[in-house]
DNA sequence: ATTTGCTGTTTGATGCATCATCTTTCTTAT
DNA sequence: ATAAGAAAGATGATGCATCAAACAGCAAAT
């Protein structure tokens, strides 16, 4: 039942072996964040594992756990939608995220490394790059890649685990409105990287307020005229 | 299997009916954050069920949650134990706390009715009763509600449950080291109280900073001290 | 005495049968 | 035609059998 492994001889068993569940969990989770799912659509536990080609357990283990995190939200005893982020919600999470990356970009700018900046360089870049070819999809994975990259810089495990799974709540919501941001979307980076490049934490600390503030005002709008209209 | 509910037919069908999947989760969150079990202590899925009297699925269940909060921690594929907390997280953690909890201290003081002043002067009084009397659990769980009241009180449900998952992680270490800090754990609320009381924002934070910075000092320095040892 | 190898045990992962509810659909009486 | 009610279907929760990997003893070999 669990091990079909075609393990060849030839690779090294290097990463941990990684269970169904967290295979499961991953891809929902990516699915989320993509926006592949539309807010408030239903996901039953059968069809998922019937899609994924899984029996129920590690599909209802990855559920289990997407709740946990607020990616999913539990209606009723038999039923999982995928949230609707309400204005509130999204101004709340807003304003925990210019503290918390306010944070990150402050400690990044203290701790980063020459090769820490040129990845930052080389993130902006490849962004910049695929908003030109409107590739939409790949674009918001280097944002988020991106806005993630100061947490690992600042070497702050906890809060890149909080950022996650804010992200993955706001994942359905973000995906739909990124096209609409456009360039604007970025316009900050090259601040952020300024100043974490300058060692000045406070500019970094800035530059990263005022991404998170102007970025989200496009979204929090756009949300604001849809929740107005329903 | 499933329903030996002895639902009186006098009881209101009022609360959501709760698995037995989250009873476990809860029980064992709440054993967490009381610190019933130690640092590093292994868990293991059939003996907790047998504790609990249900099947291994409930218990499952709800040590993938825990996992997924980072109140346990998977070292191999089949051992879950409880987290040990090093300087650096705790530290990191506490960085975390003076951003989200100022914040929501200073939501608070914008926000809090009459009652919601009350019921912090309420929680103040009953810990200082506890610590006097020596009952360091009972006034371990009135420092922990004092701290989410601000975040109920500022109506910031994301930041709650971020710092519901923080306390579930500090919980084994706080558990241990609250009966040294003593009174000087709830000096600040006084302060907090008083900034709450009178609305303003900027000694609400500075209050709350105040407070996590100098009981987290006792906590650290006996962590540190700790970690040296071994 | 220390290492090596075999064997039984422990344990989380996986699949699945079944249950209690909740929905949906169909029937039937007025 | 409408509404009350019954039958059928859908769905997450629960319990459990079984698996493969890890582990613990223990014996044999050097």
């Amino acid at each position: 039942m669990a091990g079909d492994e075609v393990q060849s001889d030839f690779t090294l068993e290097t990463l941990a072996r990684e269970s169904l569940g967290d295979t499961v969990y991953t891809r929902l989770a990516e699915a989320l964040i993509k926006g592949r799912f539309a807010p408030d659509q239903r996901l039953t536990i059968r069809d998922l594992a019937q899609s994924l080609g899984t029996s129920v357990t590690p599909v209802r283990d990855a559920i289990l756990r997407l709740i946990q995190d607020e990616g999913l939200v539990q209606r009723s005893a038999r039923e999982v939608r995928v949230p609707i982020m309400t204005p509130a919600r999204y101004r709340e999470i807003r304003q925990i995220r210019l503290k918390l990356e306010g944070l990150a970009a402050r400690e990044a700018a203290l701790k980063a490394t020459p090769a820490d900046v040129a990845r930052l360089a080389g993130l902006i870049a490849s962004n910049e790059r695929e908003i030109a070819g409107k590739n939409w999809f790949e674009a918001l994975d280097l944002n988020q890649t991106f806005h993630f990259a100061l947490a690992e810089i600042a070497d702050m495990a906890v809060l890149r685990g909080i950022l996650n799974r804010l992200w993955l709540q706001m994942g359905p919501l973000i995906a739909e409105s990124y096209q609409a941001g456009g360039r604007l979307m970025i316009e900050h980076h090259y601040a952020v990287l300024r100043a974490v490049e300058a060692r000045d934490p406070d500019a970094a600390e800035q530059a990263i307020v005022d991404d998170i503030s102007e970025a989200g005002q496009i979204i929090l709008d756009r949300l604001v005229a849809r929740s107005a209209a329903a």
